[in-house]
DNA sequence: ATCGGAATTG
DNA sequence: CAATTCCGAT
């Protein structure tokens, strides 16, 4: 343990904010719970409280703008005790996550980044819990552009899913959306998101029912996970629709009919409410929870876990063993370094950077902050003479934040009504809490293997990337990249489908 | 700014 | 393994 770096980092039950353990792994490292990078990133993210220093951008799905982004490093750099850390070397970091395709850069825009969350394991992120009103974060997540490129056929009528999403993240941006999609002229990048990955990504299966979790050791002949996954649950046709839509995946390119959906992103609503599967080492039961639920709910959510687990691929620990189990406990969300009351600014068209290299943050009361003692290279950046960026700005509105913050804990207070709170100027983010209506589609699921990939060879892709080195292979951009382009041919069989029209237009009364 | 190789670390 | 550190290239 890494004890050693005085600080806080994670607080015990109730100061902190910590995750529990499973959110700290992924699907491929166990053992370690050394929080990730991302994982971090999302961590601010969900905060009201750093919303100075990095936030949603609410025009893409998962882009996230790091407005600070030495404030950023210097947060990270005290979670990892890392004292020397900067942008330089986090942005290193964040680079490798690229070929990881659990993020990608957001070309043309400074620090910005998107997330692919067919690749992370949303679901675990108790962004908020959902239904009830929990708290918004600050981040909106992401909603689903326009220029979305998913595309539904009209044609299966079966299939899958309404996107209707309830969820969060659907929101309100029609509007953003359309006016993006409109707008021919930059988002040429955009445009080019289709992860090709995704194709590949979200089909992954998952052994959710696999036992593997059992710990008996089950399998581990082979490979972790097997192919087909089967969905075996709450299959239900026409009441829960896939309740994640994909966000962030689809396969089809869209630029010919496109419907601008706001899908919902990845995290869906049920999500964090209840959540999952416990790490083995977490108690079940621990906190109590705030809410209860019933067997509906619990249905809901389990096949919305199935959903999710199965188009996102996601790792099976975020999947329920059975349903018998609840666990609710996630407290919902405090802080994470320090608890920082300040205030914020509305965000301005900041300029990245510039500004803030005078700001600096109170956040680190006084201690301990860099000993340091060794070798320190001093740079130019000069660590130290940010802070307090609060005290400089003030601006209207920002009284939900405290409240937030402070709040902390609350199960849930309010609810949709905030929403519009945050919503920012350019976008409303909006978060309806929707109930999950109903779309009613139904769902099925295909079921592929998986692929990774990174090193899997199965999967439709692999024939154009055997082609290539493996290392090669991860390169492949899913973002723009014009010259880059991958042709997703072979989408056809996807699963979302299209109730998206209604479910939209439901959206955004919604909203 | 951003990218990514290479070496190193825990 | 996931960074961290350094650094040359673009």
């Amino acid at each position: 343990m890494k004890a050693g770096c005085s600080i806080v980092e994670k607080p015990e039950g109730g100061g902190g904010y910590q995750f529990p353990d499973w959110a700290y792994k992924t699907e491929s490292s166990p053992g370690s719970r050394q929080i990730q990078l991302w994982h971090f990133i999302l961590e601010l993210l969900q905060k009201e409280e750093f919303r100075h220093v990095i936030a949603w951008q609410q025009g893409e799905y998962g882009e996230f703008v790091i407005k600070d982004p030495d404030e950023v490093a210097r947060l990270w750099g005290r979670r990892k005790c890392k004292p020397q850390m900067n942008y330089d070397k986090l942005s290193r970091a964040l680079r490798y996550y690229y070929n990881k395709r659990i993020l990608h850069k957001t070309k043309g825009k400074r620090f910005t980044y998107k997330f692919n969350f067919s690749k992370l394991v949303m679901p675990n992120y108790p962004f908020i819990n959902i239904r009830s009103g929990g708290v918004v974060p600050q981040s909106a997540p992401p909603v689903p552009t326009a220029s979305s490129r998913f595309h539904f056929p009209p044609l299966d009528t079966h299939s899958p899913n309404s996107d209707v999403p309830p969820s969060r993240f659907s929101a309100t941006s029609l509007t953003a959306s359309v006016q993006e999609s409109g707008s021919g002229p930059d988002r040429k990048a955009e445009l080019s998101e289709l992860e090709d990955g995704s194709t590949a990504d979200w089909r992954r299966g998952v052994d959710l029912v696999s036992p593997r979790s059992a710990v008996g050791g089950g399998g581990l002949g082979h490979q972790k996970r097997k192919p087909d996954a089967v969905l075996p649950l709450f299959t239900r046709p026409g009441l829960y629709p896939d309740p994640h839509s994909p966000f962030a995946i689809s396969p089809i390119p869209g630029r010919g009919g496109v419907l601008n959906v706001p899908i919902s992103p990845a995290l869906s609503l049920t999500p964090t409410v209840f959540s999952y599967s416990p790490s083995p080492g977490l108690s079940p039961f621990t906190s109590s929870s705030c809410f209860s639920f019933n067997t509906e709910e619990m249905k809901h959510y389990l096949h919305s876990q199935a959903c999710s687990v199965f188009n996102y691929h996601l790792s099976p620990r975020t999947f329920p063993r059975y349903p018998g189990l609840m666990v609710p406990p996630l407290q919902c969300q405090v802080h994470p370094e320090e608890p920082t009351q300040f205030s914020i600014k509305l965000q301005p068209p900041p300029i990245g950077r510039k500004n803030r290299e005078r700001v600096e943050n109170s956040e680190e009361p006084a201690p301990t902050v860099a000993p340091v003692p060794p070798r320190i290279k001093v740079e130019p950046t000069s660590a130290v003479s940010e802070k307090d960026p609060e005290s400089l700005r003030q601006s209207v509105r920002e009284r939900e934040e405290h409240s937030q913050e402070e709040g902390a804990v609350p199960s849930r207070t309010t609810e949709e009504g905030k929403g519009t709170i945050f919503a920012r100027p350019t976008a409303p983010p909006a978060w309806p809490s929707v109930p999950v209506s109903t779309p009613g589609e139904p769902l099925e699921v295909t079921e592929d293997n998986e692929d990774r990939p990174g090193k899997e060879p199965s999967a439709p892709e692999k024939k154009e990337d055997a082609v290539m080195p493996p290392k090669l292979r991860l390169k492949r951009r899913w973002n723009d990249d014009p010259e880059a382009r991958e042709p997703p041919s072979k989408n056809s069989k996807f699963l979302w489908n299209g109730s998206g029209p209604q479910g939209l237009a439901a959206a955004a009364a919604d909203a």
